[in-house]
DNA sequence: GTCTATAGCCTGATAGAC
DNA sequence: GTCTATCAGGCTATAGAC
C-alpha cells in the first residue's frame, strides 16, 4: 500500500518532500482536467521536478494518481463531516446535519473529486468503491443512527431509518448541486445553502412528525 | 450544426449511412471510455471504415463527440419522458413521475451520458448547459406544473412549487442512484425502483398535505 | 468518398551520468 | 535521488492515389 518513505524529522522545510510537491501538483491537474488528459509531463512540470525524479516516487500514472485519490479522501471525507453534537430537536438536528452536508458536498474539491471518480468508474472500480465506502456509506449510516435516537426519543416516527436517511440526504442533491456539479454555477451562496437545507429539514420532519403529537 | 447530408431515399441498407455506422461506434466508445481515453483508430476501427473516411464526415474528434451528444440528448431525453396523465390523486401522480423518472435515471444510456458530460464539464462547458437546458430543467418545470395543479385542486399545499419539484426529485436520487451511477450496481431491478418510489411519493405527500384534510 | 501511408507531435516510461 | 536525453509507440490529422 503506502509507499517506503521514512520521515526524516525537520530539514529546509520544502526540499525534502518532493514527494508531498508531487502529490499536490498531480492533484490541482488530475482534479481539473482528468486522468487520461493530464500528463506526466505536465505533473513534473507543475511540480517542479523532472519526470525520472517523479518516476522515482511513483512507479506508475496509476499509481500516482491512486495515491493521490486515496490521499484525498484521508483528508476530507475522514473525520471532519460530522463530529457533530446533535440535539434531541428534530428540525434542529437535521437542519445542523443539512448545513454541514450541503457545505462539504458543494465545495470545489469535493465536486472535483466525484466527477474525477465518476470520470474513471469503468477503468477503477476499486476507485468507485473506495470512494463510496468512506463517503456516502458513512453519512447514510451516521445519519440513520440519529434518526434512531429521535425514534427512541419519541421526537419523530420514521419506520426505517436506513430509508430515513436515504430520503433525507437525496433531498439536499437538488438542482443547486447539479448545477454545481456541472459547473454551472461557481460557488453557492451560504444564503442558498442555508435555505435549502432549511427547507428540507422541515420537510423531512412534516413526513414523521409522530401520530400522536405530545398530547 | 448538422453536417451536409442528403438522405438518399433506399439501398443497400447498411452501406450508404456510413455517417450513422461512426457515430454509433463512437457514442459506443465515447460512453463506455471517456473522450480522451477513446481515439479515432479506434472508432474508426469499430465503425469498420478508414480514419479517412471518419475525417470526411466530421472536421475533428471534438466536433464528432458534439455531434454524438447532440443526437444522444435528441434521442432520449426529448419527448419519452413525461408525456404522462397524471390524475388528482398526489400520491398515485407522484409514483406515476417517480417510477417514470427513476427508470429513465437508472438507464445504463443515461447514467453513462452523465459521467460523460460531467468528465468534460470544464472543458465543454456548452455541453453541461445544453445537457441541464435538454434534461434536468424540464423535468423540474413540468414537476412543479403538477404540484400547482395539485395545490390549486386543494390537494396538496405545496408553499413553493418550484422548490417543492426540486426536493421531490431530490429524493429520488439517493444510494441506489448514486451505486449505479458509481458502477457498483449494474442493473435496478423493478422492485428496487418500486420500492423506492413509493417511499418517496408517500413521504412527499405527508409532508404537504394540507392542514385541513377534508374534514 | 474511400482507401493506404505517413507526417509530426506527444505520450508513458527508462538508461546512464552525477 | 535527481537530472538530461532518449526510446518506442500511440495520437490527431492530412496527402495523394483511386
Amino acid at each position: 500500500m503506502g509507499a517506503s518513505r521514512q520521515q526524516s524529522p525537520q530539514m529546509a522545510k520544502e526540499l525534502l518532500g518532493k514527494g508531498v510537491l508531487i502529490q499536490e501538483a498531480a492533484k490541482r491537474l488530475f482534479m481539473s482536467q482528468g486522468y487520461s488528459a493530464t500528463s506526466m509531463d505536465a505533473i513534473a512540470g507543475a511540480a517542479g521536478v523532472s519526470k525520472a525524479t517523479l518516476y522515482a516516487h511513483f512507479k506508475s500514472k496509476q499509481a500516482l494518481f491512486e495515491a493521490m485519490v486515496q490521499e484525498r479522501f484521508r483528508a476530507n471525507m475522514g473525520e471532519n463531516l460530522l463530529p457533530l453534537h446533535l440535539g434531541d430537536d428534530p428540525y434542529e438536528g437535521l437542519l445542523a446535519v443539512a448545513r454541514r452536508f450541503l457545505g462539504m458536498l458543494l465545495s470545489q474539491d469535493a465536486l472535483a473529486a466525484f466527477r474525477l471518480v465518476l470520470a474513471e468508474s469503468t477503468r477503477l472500480p476499486e476507485l468507485s468503491e473506495a470512494f463510496y465506502r468512506s463517503g456516502p456509506a458513512r453519512t447514510l449510516q451516521m445519519v440513520a443512527t440519529y434518526l434512531d435516537y429521535l425514534n427512541q426519543q419519541g421526537r419523530l416516527q420514521v419506520p426505517d431509518t436506513a430509508t430515513g436517511a436515504d430520503l433525507f440526504l437525496g433531498q439536499l442533491k437538488g438542482k443547486l448541486y447539479l448545477k454545481c456539479l456541472l459547473g454551472l454555477q461557481n460557488e453557492a451562496s451560504s444564503e442558498e445553502i442555508e435555505r435549502h437545507a432549511a427547507v428540507a429539514a422541515a420537510a423531512f420532519v412534516a413526513s414523521f412528525a409522530p401520530v400522536v403529537p405530545k398530547k
